[in-house]
This record gives structure tokens, sequence and C-alpha cells, in this order.
DNA sequence: CACTGTAGGTGTACGCCGTACACTTGTCAA
DNA sequence: TTGACAAGTGTACGGCGTACACCTACAGTG
């Protein structure tokens, strides 16, 4: 009803249907190369006519980066706080692997609805779990740094399977040239290929040192908790 | 001699004075707002000059970029592994706060001088302490992350003090109207003005975390080692 | 000193971009 | 049938990166 009138002629657009376009079109191309105008081609309809169901390029960025957070889970209290957060961070991880183009932008944007409906989970999550106020901002704060950290670097670093990383490493040390200099780099061209390294599992990895970490600050491991901050 | 050649009339440009220029520029309006044509205003200079000095905007960008690593302090063996990689993360937390523009890419374009002898010595020191490959990468993996990520969140939280950031929560709770559908984000809103919130402390709870995360993990806190990275 | 090759600065132009503003068109309620 | 209003169009403007041809002033040579 909202979104086409007829079964024959135009398509009418709604705002639902060119937020999803735009999230395609970045997810192709990147956020260079997305613009307006691109947009309006993929639709098939003149620029001008976005305007009608967004207020501008940042607004539709903001609507954008709000269906990013929309496919990330929310943390279930079923598990204990630790399996919520890892299931959360992991989603997280995810959603920024398929739209890497939000990365940057997912702190940046004025927040909407999914944005704020998230971050009130994880932070119920972890006051619900019995995390003092002052920690659950700590837990936060480390962990949402760590995982758009990884994104980050992930997206520049551009492997995914062990064997792409070694040839990703290889590439750029050649690229490089004079490796002599560079001996600890070196190895890591050398070694990186047969060390069996995945994002993932670093990905894991290091997660997981910081939910240790969490839960070693708050005394008990998982349980309530009456605790500083600072041990 | 290459800088300027008469003291009189005008000054020659040079690439070192148009990547100075830029990094200003760039420190003074973002991103947003940084174009080629304000940088060659900026410089007294018609547009195309800069082209004389760097191949395009991507060149200068990576230029740039190297600027921001060159200002980042290697880390130095003579302290224990762990203030090296404190001290390191402080001054690259640093750096990014000085330059924000460049948060997103740093580890984006590609490498400079100063990027390499950077990361080289990164790595150097992790190894020369005893890290094993495997474990040294794992560090240096989290570590980073949580800088970059770290530094990105603060980018957009956007106050330093622990007064602003009690402002600023609440000036996002006032824009954002309805806070009683979201009651963890309210009590954000309520408490972090009187918690003493601030930047630097929370960035050194977080990374104090992961370095005694990474000490725990190859067995002895800190001394020689030999190791699996994972437990 | 004059000469000249060349590095550095200029001017013009092209095709992109976001979007303001005035317009036409299509659809549905009355 | 009509007429109001939402949706789509066309034109235009100023800013962007940069290709290309041109000019100019200085350094190195004789």
């Amino acid at each position: 009803m909202t979104q086409a009138t007829k079964d024959s002629g135009r398509r009418r657009l709604s705002r639902q249907l060119v937020l999803q376009a735009a999230v395609a079109l970045a997810d192709r191309d990147g956020l260079e190369g997305f613009s307006m105008r691109q947009l309006a081609q993929e639709l098939e309809v003149v620029p001008m006519a976005l305007y009608k169901h967004v207020a501008n390029k940042d607004g539709l960025l903001d609507g954008m980066v709000d269906i990013v957070f929309s496919e990330i889970q929310l943390p279930s209290i079923d598990h204990d706080w630790k399996s919520a957060m890892r299931r959360r961070a992991i989603s997280v991880r995810a959603a920024l692997n398929r739209h890497s183009w939000a990365i940057g932008l997912m702190e940046t944007r004025n927040p909407g609805p999914a944005n704020l409906r998230n971050h009130n989970a994880v932070m119920g999550c972890l006051r619900e779990v019995g995390f003092s106020f002052a920690a659950a901002i700590h837990a936060y704060s480390v962990q949402d740094a760590y995982i758009y950290g990884f994104a980050l670097q992930e997206q520049t670093l551009g492997f995914e399977t062990p064997g792409d990383a070694g040839a990703a490493a290889q590439r750029r040390a050649q690229a490089i040239g004079a490796l002599d200099d560079y001996p600890y780099l070196a190895e890591i061209a050398a070694k990186l290929p047969e060390s069996g390294y995945d994002n993932a599992g670093e990905f894991a990895w290091g997660l997981d040192l910081i939910l240790d970490g969490l839960g070693r600050r708050r005394g008990v491991p998982a349980g309530r908790g009456t605790d500083s901050p600072t041990p």
C-alpha cells in the first residue's frame, strides 16, 4: 500500500525503500562513490525525488546507520552476562562486516531509535546482572572501543581467511620494498601465512581477554555484584 | 634553501610545507571542509600548484597520516613491557586527539615510513621481551583495536572533562526526548555528571585491563616468555 | 654575462557533487 | 467531477578534484 500503488507503472518511493536501497548501494560501492545521484539512478528516479523522503544526505546517513543498529542482536539475560556480551559483540562485528562503510559513522551520527534501544539494552543487561553504575560504564566503554577498533582494523587489512592473510601480508611487503630495515615486519610477512591467523578467531581471543578482565575486576566471576570500578 | 628562495617575494612551496599546512587545516576544520582548494587558498596559491608537490588528494592524505604517525612515541625497551606499551598507547591517543580527522585513516591509507617504523618498533618490543610470534600478534591486535576504537568513541562524544561529560549527556538526553522508554540511558544522563567521568582515566582503566590480561596469558606477569597464546 | 632547460606556479575547463526552488503529475477524498 | 496535496521533475548554482596547456623565474653552463 505504501510502497507500490499500482501493479503496472512506477513503484512509489518511501523512506524505507530509499534507506534500504542506500544501504545496499553503500554495501556495494563503499562510502566513496556513494552519492545522492547514484542512489537516485539506482532507484530510477531523478535525484531531487529523494528529498521528499529524507531531509538531506546527512539525514539519509542517519537513517542508514540506524538500519545497521537494527541488525544488532540485543543481549539476552537468559545467559550469564559473559555469554550475553559475547553474543552481542559477535553480532556487532558481523553487522559491521556486512556494512563496513558504517564503522566510522555508528557513533558519530545523531542516534536513531534502534541505536537507543541497543545502548539501553546493553547498559540494562550490565546493570541487571549486578554491575555498579561506574563498573557498567567502564565495561561498556572498553568493549565497544575494542569492537569498533577491531572492525576498523579488519576493514583495512581486507582479508578474511588465513590464506588471504598471508597473501595480503606478502603483497604489502612487496609493495613496501625495503623490508630489510624493518625486521619485525618482515617476520610478519614471513610467518603470518603459515600461522593459521583468522579474523574471527583473533576477535574472539581479544574479546575473551576483555570479558575475563571485566569479570575479575568486579569481584565474583559471574554473579551478583557490588563493587568499585578501580581495584 | 628548499623552502624560500628569496627573503622578499613569494615563499616557495615544498612537499613538507604543503603537508604541514594540510594537517593544520584539517586540525582546524575537520575532514569535512578540507579540500584542495581550501588548502591552496591557505597557502595563497592557486589550487593546481599543489599538484606539483603531491600526486593527488589521496597522496596528500597519505602524507598527512604519516605525519601523525611520526608524532607517536616508539616504545622503549628501557622499561618493562607494560610501561613501554602503556606509554606508547597514551602517545597514540594523544596524537589522535590532536588530529581527530586521522582516526579513520591511520590504518586505511598505504603506509609511509613513519608508519612502518612504528609498527616495526612495537612488534619488535613485544618480540624482544619474550612474546612468541603468535602472542605478539594477539597482543598488538587487541591493543590497537582498543586504542583506535577508544579514540573513535571519544571523538564522537566530544567532551573531555567530567563536567562536559555531564553536560553532553544531558544535552543528548534532551535532544532525544522520550528517555522514559530507555531507563538505562536515562540513568546515564542522570548520573554521569556527578560520577567524575573523564576520558583519560577511562582510557587508562581499559588499557590496564588489557595489559593485565596480556600479562596473565603469557604465563609470567612481566619477564621473559615462552608461551602459546591461547591458555 | 647571456642562454636555456626545467621545476614551480597559473588559467581554463570538464564532469562530478549536494541541493534550492519552481514546476508538473498522479492519487484519493469529498 | 473536482480540487488539494503528496510525489516526482527540471533547471540552476556554487563547490569539488584534477587534466592539460601555458607562462615564468631561477640554476647551471658556456
